[in-house]
RNA sequence: UGGGGCGUCGCCAAGCGGCAAGGCAACGGGUUUUGAUCCCGUCAUUCGGAGGUUCGAAUCCUCCCGCCCCAGCCA
């Protein structure tokens, strides 16, 4: 399919637009930012973002910062940090200037909490954070003030300065905005600024004890950068009046605005990092970047091409809603990619073997076919000799089927050997179950990029690889992770809907010479198969490795 | 329940008072040495529901219904 010619609908860029033709700001003005916090690694969701993100900077001619927001040590490791590096890059984004993190603000947090306090605008608070929540009401009931809600300025500095020193226990004390107990929106009811946490951090080591919350970093930061629009999703929209709270509260070099949008849903999947991260843990699959995870990493592994995401995300609307998408419409930019760019090939998952009775043993013939039916990409060699093989689903002993159902290879009947000749299978061999085992054919002579004569009607086209001439190869075929549409709905542990058969490792499959070299990373249609792409880590010339990405559409297999 | 957000084809959605875009899926048909690609065609008298305003409403008003988010010293 094409790609549609409306641009997806974006009510951020309409914001921007409408801020630039206000004369506001200029174009080159723009900047956005990417804030992922590394506890864990970047998933689909996470590319709509980095799509929306760096997309809108590419547009306009502004900026991208990519900043991670780590602000609490307990979760976050330079693993993380890596991964989500390599990921943004590899997606084919360049943020502007250095990576940048929350943590390289700290001290001039520290200084605004300060700023606060001396204003009357923030103390330090000694309940527990059960009695904190207590104090704090529900909906329809008013919160009430903390009982150090009125502490002097110089008290609280002086309590803060020691938070900072580390002389008191984790979970002892908080400093927190002294804003309005009663606001119906929970987050205006004196939130944490501070809180204590005696750990390394893998940016700052143990130069704190003390952690800023989201909240009171994550406008400061934009501010700090310049950042014009920060878009984050659906979920901070009640945390607005707090982010705009503390920019007006706080002499920032700045003044960001925040803009939500609904993040990315699909369906027969699942994106929470906790979620993910089990997954991982309990070995259900193979580590963060096994081809059937979400996972950018995954997804990679997988075969699925920058490209292909990058034109996903950038035909789904930027909205406020939170739909889901189908997953269908995920693998249908994925196909639309591969059937572009990726080279044709052919290879036999589940051989079965040909013998040519009227092709001479020993013999090899160089046939050549084109690597792509539109795209000019050259040939590649096609070696025919006398022992083939073909797949053992495209051969068939009941003469009865008829040729409108069963486009392939049938006893006594004719076929077209992909790019070769057209063959007549003779009789059949059959191993001690009774399975056909080798098949003894001959060819129709002159029939390479050919007819065959009058009244030789091939019953279809089936592809094959030379049995002496191809090459040995493992590939591992992928089906969807989960059978539910949403795995995490419903009361049941979403690791009872795990496909039991998502995975299936293929060790004597046979595929033309040619991709035993082909590059790791490198994407090729198996034709009639799918697409596949060489393992990133596990291929090789001596010991070929394919991942299947995707198969091809198939629009007659359930009407059949 | 208090606050915030959202309800338009199976899914994602445009639309902003003038007579329901587009993509995915589905379904017909054509081309084809991949049952792929490509091409052509079909697919909402109706916009969560009920009233009201108007010559005219998915678009404005009222009430009702449904879904999501928030009560971490997570982000």
């Amino acid at each position: 399919m094409s790609k549609p010619e409306t641009q997806a609908t974006n009510f951020v860029r309409d914001v921007i637009a409408a801020d630039i033709a206000a004369g506001k700001l200029k174009p080159e003005e723009l900047v956005t930012r990417f804030p992922p916090e590394p506890n864990g690694y970047l998933h689909v969701g996470h590319a709509k973002s980095i799509c929306v993100n760096f997309g809108l900077a590419e547009q306009f001619g502004g900026r991208c910062n990519l900043r991670f927001d780590d602000t609490n040590p307990a979760k976050e490791e330079q693993e993380y940090v890596d991964a989500i590096k390599e990921d943004v890059r590899w997606l084919g984004f360049q943020w502007a200037g250095d990576v940048r993190f929350a943590s390289d603000y700290f001290d001039q947090f520290y200084e605004w909490a300060q700023h606060l306090i001396r204003k009357g605008l923030a103390y330090v608070c000694d309940l527990s954070a059960e009695q904190a929540s207590e104090y704090r009401g529900w909906a329809t009931k008013p919160g009430r003030p903390s009982p150090f809600r009125e502490r002097s300025v110089e008290e609280n500095l002086d309590l803060l300065e020691r938070m900072k020193n580390g002389e008191f226990d984790e979970g002892s004390r908080v400093l927190r905005a002294k804003i309005d107990m009663a606001s119906p929106n929970m987050n205006l009811r004196d939130p944490t600024l501070y809180r204590i946490r005696k750990q390394a951090h893998h940016h700052t080591g143990d130069k704190w004890c003390i952690y800023p919350s989201y909240d009171f970093a994550h406008g400061q930061e934009d501010a700090i950068e310049g950042v014009t629009h920060s878009i984050c999703t659906l979920e901070f929209a009640d945390h607005r009046p707090l982010y705009d709270w503390f920019l007006e509260h706080l002499p920032v070099p700045s003044r960001p605005h925040q803009y939500e949008f609904g993040r990315l849903n699909l369906d027969y999947t699942v994106t929470s990092k906790r979620k993910l991260k089990r997954l991982v843990d309990e070995g259900h699959v193979d580590g963060w970047d096994d081809p059937r995870m979400p996972t950018i990493h995954g997804m990679r592994r997988r075969g699925f091409t920058a490209r292909a995401i990058r034109n996903f995300c950038d035909a789904l609307p930027v909205a406020k809603s939170d739909g889901v998408v189908s997953i269908a419409q995920f693998e249908s930019a994925v196909r639309d990619d591969l059937d572009k760019h990726a080279p044709r090939a052919m290879a036999v998952l589940n051989p079965l073997k040909l013998v040519i009775e009227n092709f001479a043993e020993g013999e090899v013939e160089n046939l050549s076919a084109p690597r792509h039916p539109k795209e000019d990409m050259g040939e590649r060699r096609l070696p025919f000799t006398r022992e083939l093989v073909i797949d053992v689903e495209d051969f068939s002993e009941d003469t009865s089927l008829s040729r409108k159902k069963f486009k392939r290879l049938v006893l006594g009947d004719y076929v077209r050997l992909r790019g070769a000749y057209v063959i007549k299978a003779n009789r059949v061999e059959h191993d001690a179950d009774g399975k056909p085992s080798t098949v003894f054919c001959e060819l129709v002579e002159n029939t390479v990029g050919e007819n065959p004569p009058e009244g030789i009607k091939p019953r279809g086209v089936i592809h094959w690889v030379s049995l002496s001439e191809g090459r040995k190869a493992t590939i591992r075929k992928y089906d969807r992770l989960f059978l539910s549409p949403s795995p995490d709905k419903g009361e049941e542990d979403f690791l009872t809907h795990i496909n039991p058969t998502c995975k299936t490792v293929l060790e004597d499959c046979w595929i033309e010479p040619e991709l035993a070299d082909a590059a790791p990373e490198s994407s090729f249609q198996f034709e009639r198969e799918g697409y596949f792409v060489a393992d990133r880590f596990d291929h090789s010339p001596e010991n070929p490795v394919f991942n299947m990405t995707i198969g091809l559409r198939d629009n007659w297999s359930d009407k059949a």
